[in-house]
DNA sequence: CCCAATGTAAAACGATCGTTTTACATTTCA
DNA sequence: TGAAATGTAAAACGATCGTTTTACATTGGG
């Protein structure tokens, strides 16, 4: 594995698990086994840290959610929430840690979500047929958040629970 | 106005929009108009602070969701959206900044949820009739969570959706 | 065989962190 | 009126922040 690759992968889980101002550089150089010049040389910066994580995160994700039936997304769900654990959106949590003040930061939140919203749209639109449904989708995409914002304090039952959700609202748009 | 309550007025708005770790003493004396020994004396500690924060924000939304409906409960958030902004729930975003390592805060917040969590139940419980429906009160609270968080980058469309879906399950559940 | 270049480790940078202490007004009561 | 007490402002605390610099190995080419 290259350099970098250690880099985001050391930076990941304390990131996630600590959050973004909250975690040091020296701990990021302790779990990647680096000094801080080497991790300088390779990262830029604290903050271009976090954004080639959040950029590498969304990667994952993406390729998880690339399904075809809105039933398919949230199975997505169900096995990265027990997988990966629940924290709560990434993205988010670091966008509001910042404020929104870090450009870097913001510029791949914005990125991600956007991209989030279109596959979606997709989605929706393969399982209705035609030209899809704007504000099924928009639904879909709130109960998605929702799902991942409430597993932090109800586990699994919360994907259970948007999983059924999508499911009736699903059948009502197809009638 | 006394001087606890000044010191929470102030100090809400900046957790709120930069974050409990990013928000210095400093900051948060200045706001106040107080010497920072003055702010120890009332608040105790940085945590403590943030924690009267949390407590002194779950009155005021508590209070802003006591209705009878579900429609009225997302008519409630889009109220709240609109007054206050939507920067995503303040009680999962300071948890997930401080890893849920700081007990006072971790209390408060699962306090919190939990009277949340109590609330959509009898409200549910109010529209149907009856002893409630479980599964549909965690939709509900699915829906309210995730247009929450995607208030954040879809502004108030995010909440409409969410009302939207919530009639559309709870007109179901009806029948 | 030496010199330039590359990569790393670790010390050091000023700044700021949350918190405590010192110093000084003002007020309260005998 | 004088002494104890209260409240505040501001300096100072050690620790840690993100970042840069210094010092030293190791390597490749002329």
């Amino acid at each position: 594995m290259d350099t970098r690759s250690t880099i985001l992968a050391a930076a990941e889980p304390l990131f996630d698990r600590h959050g973004y101002t909250a975690t040091g550089m020296d701990r990021l150089t302790a779990a990647a086994g680096l000094s801080s010049r080497t991790l300088y040389k390779h990262a830029g910066s604290k903050a271009a840290l976090m954004a080639a994580v959040l950029a590498e995160r969304e990667g994952r994700f993406m390729q998880r959610i690339e399904v075809a039936s809105v039933d398919a997304l949230f199975a997505a769900l169900d096995d990265w929430v027990r997988e990966e654990g629940s924290r709560g959106c990434l993205f988010l949590r670091t966008q509001g840690e910042t404020g929104g003040d870090t450009p870097e930061i913001a510029a791949v939140v914005t990125a991600h979500k956007q991209a989030f919203r279109a596959r979606i749209a997709e989605i929706v639109a393969a399982e209705l047929g035609g030209s899809g449904d704007a504000s099924l989708a928009e639904q879909i995409l709130v109960l998605f958040e929702g799902a991942t914002a409430a597993a932090v304090y109800r586990g699994p039952a919360a994907v259970a629970a948007a999983r059924a959700a999508a499911a009736t609202l699903v059948a009502g748009a197809r009638r």
